[in-house]
RNA sequence: GGGCGCAUAGCUCAGCGGUAGAGCACUACCUUGACAUGGUAGGGGUCACAGGUUCAAUCCCUGUUGCGCCCA
């Protein structure tokens, strides 16, 4: 005995150095080879050429600054799964890669290692610094596009772009010509976001608002003309108070309209500015009487513009007191103005400049009061620097006349958002877009295409010489021209991006072929950023959407619906879990947990539990293999006769449409689920348990269809799992003999063309797995071990029921711990636990093993669920109105409802009569 | 203040006008020749609350509460 298992395990090891698959999937050993294979051998390659439709999706172009973090594990995982099924479904698919440059977090970084060298970007000056910020691209920038590679994204490498790249600074240029020629494109001189900190505009999507705990200041102007009358402006910010030029109350606030058109005598600088009526001013909201200063709040900007009050910066590019603008008129004025104190002030940052007035005015006596005051402050998303608004010239884009026709592509159904609800904010932020402010003074970037001449006249052009050409038309003379410092916005570039890596402003193959893309695939947050500039730019240039849906995940958090920061440390690294748990454990799991419109909760937990399930799709493979399941060439499954054979190759059917349906309506969780349920709770579970009797059986014939079947239907799970798995199904593949290493990703995706006819199948084997199911759960609440095998006897079976239990007695035997089976004869053997089964009443004579009272109370609560079933349809039924009205084909399935649970009833109660 | 979303088992989430589901966790039993990263079985939910529509509501409508996000 001891004898025979130790050469039983001789063989398998012998066996196992041979051929058999190790016990458990090594990803480590096999992702890099497999994606260097697939990779080398151009797998990934859109093909211009070929006459296959094409399928395209363009990368969310990732900052070259960055590494890969969870946010593109999420959405790069999604996009790769659907490239991927939809490579195996035939179609010539175009996924797209790049990076884009990132003005200011690149600058950023360069400049701080520059820095850290002891130099400046200033010292360099800006031809050496740009240099510098290539060199740093050349061997820093992009190591997210390695990190791609380990997540397996099949993306298209060789057509990989940059948007600093020549092609695309071209577009931006053509582009940026263009909207300048057509007026979409203009310098104005309004408040911007000014960063200064980076000393540059950024949009106003940049901005991010903060609740801040500061102060409410009351100061008194006195009012010019009248005695000891002064008037209290409230402010959180008191230093601006430089550059106030008038203040504003309330049109109908009583408490003022008085001094409506009188003037106040500003405290420090002297001045004379006039109190106005505005319905800015709210009269709730501290004094009621608001001070203006045009040059440095959006909301006094407007107020500036209506009463045409002067605007007066008082703060330079850092956020330093300046007085260039105010200087002149600065007036001494005893115990309110003081020159002198004001001059002292120049150059001050904000902050100190702050401190200092509050002290004089508290000194002098203007200031009323101080009040703690909650508000609102606008911080740079990038570097968090206080935004100082500012008046400055710059470039605008005219978003307004753009919006429109990218509006009426949604309206249209041109492009569709998955799901539909984030319409609604396209909308709302599209009808009320402002200008998009588009320069930034920056060096890292696309220099804008504008020269100016000696008297300041702007020249737009594709290049130096153009401009030139331009000029010496205007001036009827060549004039030296300086060339605009600034920088393009980097989000302008991306919103470029599905055609100008195609190509545009040539009429590439690539541009007629895939444009429009197929599906953008992305996360909320950039939706007005991007997506939103994509569709107004795709309008414009190409006279048609960028892409025809777009799909909108959620955001990955940890497992606790945190949002994962780097400030919190609840970030986790993809990386780290690739090399935990192997890339695909992480895909499979991304994409089980991916629902529409909902938020990712990912831990490290989530993705072992379904790491499991490549150990358990691994290990049927090993179990198939060691039975000699190979691929059979010609295998037809409509000439499959067994039972067995017939109802796996219609379940696997089942499942792949059900998976196909899923991509189609991007419900990843819903593809990634039918395959798991398939694999596991009908594959695993149950066909391979009921082939292990056959495999071992007489009938070669039957084992060998059996075997068939079993490789035809691993080869479709493997194609099934490929888009979400692809390493794991790929070396099985390969090992199977399917293909050679690195094929999958081309096979066919399974299709049933012809569904096989299989119900007869079905409700054989439904039947069996009842019958099984229901004596394990009578045994096991009986606690008969499963070592002590039992005979099983039929009561009251129909015919058809026996064929079948003898057809399938090995498995029942095997399956349900059974040692024969037989018709019951005569009268039930004492201390019996029964079971109902359909027609048929399933007896396991047990004497002495169970206690009877058990099997009584369990009988007793199974009759009293049953009865109660037959009580509630029974109610149902009794209603006349659910007669009369309810669809008649639910009134005639509550009567066979009723009848199988009476006839349940019936059953349960002569079993409890037998026991007495 | 305006808008959007969510609320279902201990946890994470599906679902749906007609008998409430999965995974994980939990409990019991089992190392049986694919797999203990496993197997078998089980317990567990007035589907947030209050109204309404309907023969029938977890599902549709209205309101309330709580939570989250976006915009001002």
């Amino acid at each position: 005995m001891a004898g025979a298992v130790h050469a039983c395990r001789l063989f398998y090891v012998a066996y196992g150095w041979m051929k058999m698959l190790n016990k458990t999937f090594e990803p480590a050993q096999t992702e890099k080879r497999l994606y260097d294979l697939w990779e080398s051998r151009k797998a990934f390659s859109a093909q211009p050429g070929s006459d296959r439709q094409p399928f395209t999706i363009m990368i969310p172009p990732p900052n070259v600054t960055g590494t890969l973090h969870m946010g593109h594990a999420l959405t790069m995982t999604l996009q790769d799964t659907l490239i991927r099924w939809k490579r195996m479904q035939g179609f010539d698919t175009l996924w797209q890669p790049g990076t884009d440059h990132a003005g200011i977090a690149t600058q950023m970084v360069v400049e701080r290692a520059v820095g850290a060298e002891g130099s400046s970007r200033q010292a360099m000056g800006r031809e050496a610094f740009v240099e510098r910020v290539w060199k740093w691209k050349e061997e820093s920038g992009g190591g997210i596009t390695r990190q791609l590679r380990r997540l397996g994204a099949s993306l298209d490498w060789p057509r990989e772009r940059f948007t600093m790249d020549e092609g695309l600074s071209r577009s931006v240029r053509e582009v940026f010509v263009s909207l300048f020629r057509d007026g979409l494109i203009y310098r104005d001189r309004r408040l911007v976001n000014w960063d200064p900190v980076f000393r540059s505009a950024i949009s106003d999507l940049e901005v991010e608002s903060k609740d801040v705990a500061g102060n409410l200041w009351y100061i008194r102007y006195p009012v010019d003309g009248l005695d000891d009358v002064t008037i209290t402006v409230a402010t959180t910010r008191p230093e601006t108070m430089l550059g106030d030029t008038a203040v504003a109350v309330h049109p109908e606030d009583e408490r003022y309209t008085a001094l409506i058109g009188r003037f106040v005598r500003l405290p420090l600088t002297g001045r004379l500015i006039p109190i106005v009526a505005d319905e800015h001013s709210d009269p709730e909201k501290g004094s009621g009487a608001v001070k203006i200063t045009p040059a440095h709040d959006f909301n006094d900007f407007e107020v500036g513009r209506r009463h045409a009050l002067p605007m007066l910066s008082i703060l330079d590019d850092q956020a330093r007191v300046i007085l260039d603008e105010i200087d002149a008129e600065l007036t001494a004025q005893d115990g309110l103005a003081d020159p002198a104190f004001v001059r002292s002030l120049s150059g001050l940052p904000r902050e100190e400049a702050r401190k200092a007035i509050v002290a004089k005015l508290e000194e002098t006596g203007w200031l009323e009061k101080i009040e703690p005051h909650r508000h609102q402050v606008p911080h740079a998303e990038r570097g968090g620097a206080v935004i100082e608004p500012r008046l400055t010239t710059q470039w605008y884009c005219d978003a307004g006349k753009l919006a429109g026709p990218a509006m009426e592509a949604v309206t249209s159904g041109k492009t569709e958002f998955v799901p539909k609800q984030w319409e609604n904010t396209f909308f709302a932020w599209m009808r009320d877009i402002q200008p998009w402010c588009i320069s930034r003074q920056l060096w890292w970037g696309h220099r804008i295409p504008a020269w100016y001449g000696p008297d300041e006249h702007v020249f737009v052009a594709h290049d130096e010489a153009e401009a030139q050409k331009l000029a010496t038309q205007h001036y009827g003379e060549a004039q030296p021209l300086r060339q605009d410092e600034d920088v393009l916005d980097t989000w302008f570039s991306s919103a470029l991006w599905p055609f100008s890596t195609l190509g545009w402003p040539e009429q590439t193959p690539e541009l007629n072929r895939y444009y429009p893309t197929d599906v953008l695939v992305t996360g909320f947050d950039i939706i007005f950023f991007w997506v939103a500039r994509m569709m107004m730019m795709g309008q414009h240039f190409m006279k048609d959407v960028p892409f025809r849906h777009v799909f909108i995940h959620g955001l990955v958090r940890d497992e606790h619906g945190q949002k994962m920061s780097k400030s919190k440390g609840n970030g986790i690294d993809p990386l780290e879990l690739i090399d935990d748990y192997g890339a695909d454990a992480m895909r499979f799991t991304i994409c089980a947990l991916t629902g529409i419109g909902r938020d990712v909760k990912l831990g490290r937990k989530r993705v072992e539990d379904y790491r499991a399930f490549m150990t358990k799709l691994w290990n049927a493979a090993r179990f198939c293999e060691m039975n000699g399941v190979a691929p059979q060439p010609g295998f037809d499954p409509h000439a499959v006769r067994s039972p067995l054979g017939r109802w796996i190759i219609a379940e696997a059917e089942t499942a792949v449409i059900e998976a196909t349906n899923a991509l189609q309506a991007y419900r990843f969780d819903e593809y990634a689920q039918s395959a798991y349920r398939f694999v596991w709770n009908r594959f695993c579970d149950w066909f391979l348990e009921f082939a292990k009797p056959v495999f071992t059986s007489d009938n070669a014939d039957e084992a060998a269809e059996i075997r068939a079947v079993a490789a035809h239907v691993l080869g479709m799970i493997l194609r099934l799992l490929q888009p979400v798995v692809p390493f794991i199904t790929d070396t099985l593949w390969h090992e199977f003999g399917f293909g050679e290493e690195g094929s999958l990703i081309n096979a066919p995706w399974p299709l049933p063309a012809q569904p096989l006819e299989a119900q007869d199948a079905q409700r054989e084997c439904d039947h069996i797995i009842r019958l099984i199911t229901e004596i394990r759960t009578v045994r096991s609440e009986m606690n008969i071990p499963p070592s002590l095998l039992a005979p099983v006897l039929f009561k009251d079976a129909s015919a058809e029921t026996m064929d079948r239990v003898n057809r399938w007695a090995d498995s029942v035997r095997r399956m349900a711990r059974i040692s024969e089976i037989t018709t019951l004869e005569g009268e039930i053997p004492k201390g019996a636990a029964q079971m109902i089964v359909d027609e048929a009443t399933l007896i396991l004579p047990l004497e002495g093993l169970i206690d009877l009272s058990v099997e009584k109370a369990r009988l007793t609560k199974d009759l009293a669920k049953a009865e109660d079933e037959v009580s509630k349809t029974d109610k149902k039924l009794g209603n006349e109105n659910f007669v009369s009205r309810a669809k008649p084909e639910i009134v005639q399935e509550m009567r066979e409802r009723l009848e199988v649970q009476q006839g349940e009833c019936t059953r349960l109660r002569a079993a409890l009569a037998r026991i007495g």
